[in-house]
DNA sequence: TGTGAACTGTAGCCATGGCTACACTTTTAC
DNA sequence: GTAAAAGTGTAGCCATGGCTACAGTTCACA
């Protein structure tokens, strides 16, 4: 006993434009998401090479709070995609694609948790939303963000 | 010859308890990732509901830009969770608890947009833009955007 | 009313990003 | 100088979220 139900109601009207418009932005955002925690880890690595001189995996998992196997995988990774350099045992460095893309999320960083903070947004809760949205922000986003502040006179 | 190097330089001075809460944000960004696919799910069936009365798994796809193979699998994650239910071949409905977690997403979706609108952000970036960081968008944050819009007169 | 088109579902592949367990290397401390 | 501790690396497990290929079901329409 199933019951019938009908298909195809009206022909859609040429409303495929949104969808596609829907789809790629989806799209978009499942992209940034896979260079999400690559972005996270170059800037920690980054951080950490700049105030103590060396990058351990130990330190990156225990600052990320994942094992240290998972960093070291991870760490892998960014080796193969041309991110960082580093010999067994002897820590890890960021090549100069790794630096150049450190300084960029940095940047974003600072920006997205400024703007957070300037419109009074409690700074734990700014920090830690930032972390999730720093990597879901536009150039143009980033510029309504840094034009914001300016008008601000905060930095 | 393989050179010599320094660990553990300075004991640390007490730098723990800011590793940790670095590592605590980290873990509540990963906390958060996990949840955005169901959310964007539930969002786009109330709205396929609400708007045609049905929601099919191919309609699904469709608007999120992945084969309907993909969109079956997470459904069936959906009804696993307890966020929709439905018969074989006959679409797709939320449960009590999705339709709460529809309109809460539903909701924030629409504040974060017109924060990036208000701000100045071109249409087509605030709408992108939005996909992705609704999402990690603590209450404290709402609120902070919700007080910025209603002191400029944007509802 | 039958049949081809459209839709739905299943199986099985892959990469990512978690984890634990275990083995190996380096550093520290005695 | 050696033994214990700390750090590093590998193997292998799991869940998620993509995909294609194929099989089964429902619907539209001639
Ligand atoms: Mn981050
Ligand atoms: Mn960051
Ligand atoms: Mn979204
Ligand atoms: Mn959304």
């Amino acid at each position: 006993m199933v019951r019938i139900r009908k298909r195809k109601a009206v022909e859609a009207a040429v409303e495929l434009p949104a969808e596609l418009t829907q789809a790629r932005r989806f799209s978009k955002t499942r992209s940034a998401q896979s260079g999400a925690l690559l972005e996270d880890y170059v800037e920690l690595i980054a951080d950490l090479l700049s105030t103590g001189g060396e990058a351990r995996p130990t330190d990156v998992a225990r600052r990320l709070g994942v094992s240290h196997a998972t960093a070291i995988k991870t760490i892998s990774r960014l080796k193969r995609e041309g991110l960082a350099t580093g010999l067994p045992y002897r820590g890890v460095f960021l090549t100069q694609d790794g630096q150049k893309l450190a300084a960029r999320v940095r940047a974003r960083h600072r920006l997205v948790v400024d703007m957070l903070l300037a419109l009074g947004v409690p700074a734990e809760a700014a920090e830690a939303d930032a972390e999730g949205i720093e990597h879901y922000v536009s150039e143009a986003t980033l510029k309504a963000f840094a034009q914001f502040l300016e008008s601000r006179g905060q930095s």
